[in-house]
This record gives C-alpha cells, structure tokens and sequence, in this order.
DNA sequence: ATTATAGGTGAACGTACGTTCACCTGCAAG
DNA sequence: CTTGCAGGTGAACGTACGTTCACCTATAAT
C-alpha cells in the first residue's frame, strides 16, 4: 500500500518535474486531511524513500529519480532484497553535458556497423564545427549528410565509415562538420 | 546576460531537482530584491524558456529538462537559429519504463559484439525471471553469469551469443534468466 | 467489556512564498 | 538640461504551505 502511495507521488514528480505539494498528495492517495500526508510523509522519509529539507518540501532522493548502477555483467544481478549497489545516476546528466547544442538523431544505415553504431539507434549529438581525429563526426560533405569516423592523413581530413563494404570519403569539393557524436543509445 | 541567468537557474534544478524560489534566484545571480527577480522571470516567461503555474511556482518547461529530437542522420543537422526540431525527450522517462526493477550493468567482453553491445557499454536491464525467445538477457547458468540472446530449439532453452567466436549454451544443470536487457548506452 | 494503537478527520497556527507598491538610480534621446 | 525608461531596492500584503493540536474511529490484544 505504502508502495503503492510512492508510486503516485513518483508518478506526479515525473508528470510535474516537481514533487507534490501536501493538499495535491490529498488528492493523489484518496485523503481528506493535510495530517494524513503529513504522518504518511514521515514514515516515507524514515524508509528513506523521501527527502525533506529545511522548510520542509519535499525532494526525491536517489531512489527516485536515478537508477541504480551495479557493477559488471560477470557478477551478476541482485535480488530484491541484497542490492549491491555501485553508484546511482540520472541518464540525462551523465550523457548530456552541453544540453544548449545537443540534439538526438535516429541512424539510418548500416555504415557504421562495425562501431556498433545500428540502423534505428539514436546518437547523441553536440553541435561543434571542429573534431579529433577518432571522434564520429556528423558532416556534410559536397552536398550530402552522412556520419563517419573523422580521420586524417597527412593533412587531409576525410571520413572513414565502420564498414568493409563502404570506402573512406575524400571530400572535392567541401567538407562541413556539424556535430561531434557524444554517444550511442538502443531501445529493444 | 539573460541566458547566463537562466543557465544558473537550470543548474540550480539539476542539482536540485527541484526550482529555485526567489529568494534562492536572489542569491544565484547576485540581486538583493525579490522584485528583481519577478521581473526578470516574467522576461523569462515572455520568451518561453521558463513557466509559471497558476500558484506563480516555476516550472521547467521543454527546454529545460529535455533534448531535441531531430530526424535522420541524413536530413543533416539544424543550424542555430532554424531547428526542425520533431520533438523533445527526456532520457530517462523514454529508456526506463518500469524504474523500480531497473538496473544498468556494465559488459565485460566482446561475446555479443555482433548485436552492437561492445566492452563497456552501459546496459538497461529490468528485472525479469521470464524472457521471450530473442530476447538479451542477463542470466546465471551452472553457476556462472552471462548476457546472451535467449533461444529455444524445441522446448529446450539455450544461449546464443552475438560473435562467431563462441559457441551457444546449453544449461547442464540450471539456468535462472534474472534480467531483459532493455537499452543499450554508450559514451565517447 | 476494556484498553491500546494505528490511521484518519478537521481546524488553527506560524511562516515562507509570489506579488505589488512606492521609490531610487544610471544612461540615452530630445 | 530634462525627460523617459529599463532595471534595481526595500517594505508591505495576501495567501498557500507544512506543521500541530484535539478528536474520532476501526481493529486487535488483554
């Protein structure tokens, strides 16, 4: 029951990306006092489920809204209860570092296969009109969009897919970088 | 100046998980009014990169807490000032459907290679004891653990890894699945 | 039957919130 | 010079917030 009140209130918190106020809780749980949150509200955060702070709002502690990271696949999975946790952490902040220039985009073509980079996947992308050498670059070149490996030789910038069946591209006429791949994300 | 303002009030929220009231804004960018500060979130408001709900509270809005979308690879890359933007998502809602069984692993080895999962590679795993034929698992087999697609031959359950390498599993005395791999996360 | 307790109601209280008012600058246009 | 105005200060106001108090059930143990 009680996991079933966190739920809503996690429920709003993902609606709202704000915690509920107590007479919104009221609503939420079926109560008709502020006192019922109030004592529902204390032993939720004695579970250490919720946070207070000062004034006595409301905040998610790590539980909430970050999900747990364990350790690696060889060691194995934890059951309910013995959760060896390592860490936990908000995907969009660990992925996402400039929010202002970064955009996602959906892979088209299998040019990068070798790099594990699929059709249907979506790549992470930060605006950036300069690349190292290794980075996976999103570039227009003589007209066309693609994404490749940045390479060099000498001082000849081309692109270089991740597939045997695709050869490097030496630019003509121009070459423009967009954007600098920053990571890969697969939903099954 | 404004977006430097706006850019302490957005870090205000990923530290905070919550936003900041006025008094706290006050501190953030050094005014020593609360007046001030309504007027600059009304600029704000007026330019769409904040909300305000019906009780004056701040609410993020979509550029705030999510990131674009765009198209294809191939459709290129907006430049600044025009962005053809499909939508915005936040990463998190859109990857973990189910957040109190999900887990993130880390991959330890090349045996799943051919599905675009590499070493180091974060994983989205949900806790499962059930699994549909194809899917990527993680499970405990005569004592050891592993990812693997699962497959059937029969009514006979076995384990096929993504590289020529190796060769499938078949369990010899048990086999418990404990997680479905549901997203795969890499970062450069 | 009596008592204790967990869990709820409803009203009252102090306070922190967003808002508003009057006022004070510094700077640019006329 | 003076006028207008954008942008700030500081104080006052109404209200919504979390908290607290007294009280009311059901349920279970004694």
């Amino acid at each position: 029951m009680e996991t079933n009140h966190s739920q809503k209130i996690l429920d709003f918190y993902k609606d709202n990306k704000r915690m509920p106020v107590y007479t919104e809780i009221m609503k939420l749980v079926g109560f008709r006092s502020k006192n019922a949150v109030h004592k529902l509200i204390n032993k939720l955060v004695e579970k250490d489920i919720l946070d207070k702070d000062s004034r006595g709002r409301l905040i998610p502690n790590n539980l909430f809204g970050e999900v747990p990271m364990l350790g690696l696949v060889e060691a194995g999975f934890p059951s309910v209860a013995e959760e060896a946790i390592l860490d936990t952490i908000n995907l969009d902040d660990y992925l996402i570092k400039n929010k202002a220039a970064t955009y996602l985009l959906t892979v088209k073509g299998d040019s990068m296969i070798d790099a594990g980079i699929q059709e249907g996947d979506l790549v992470i992308a930060e605006r950036k009109d300069e690349a190292k050498v290794g980075d996976i670059v999103i570039a227009e070149v003589d007209g066309g969009w693609t994404m490749k490996f940045f390479r060099k030789k000498g001082q000849v910038a081309y692109l270089e897919p991740a597939n045997k069946a695709y050869k490097p591209i030496y630019p003509e006429a121009s070459m423009h970088i967009a954007a600098v791949v920053k990571g890969v994300i697969r939903k099954y």
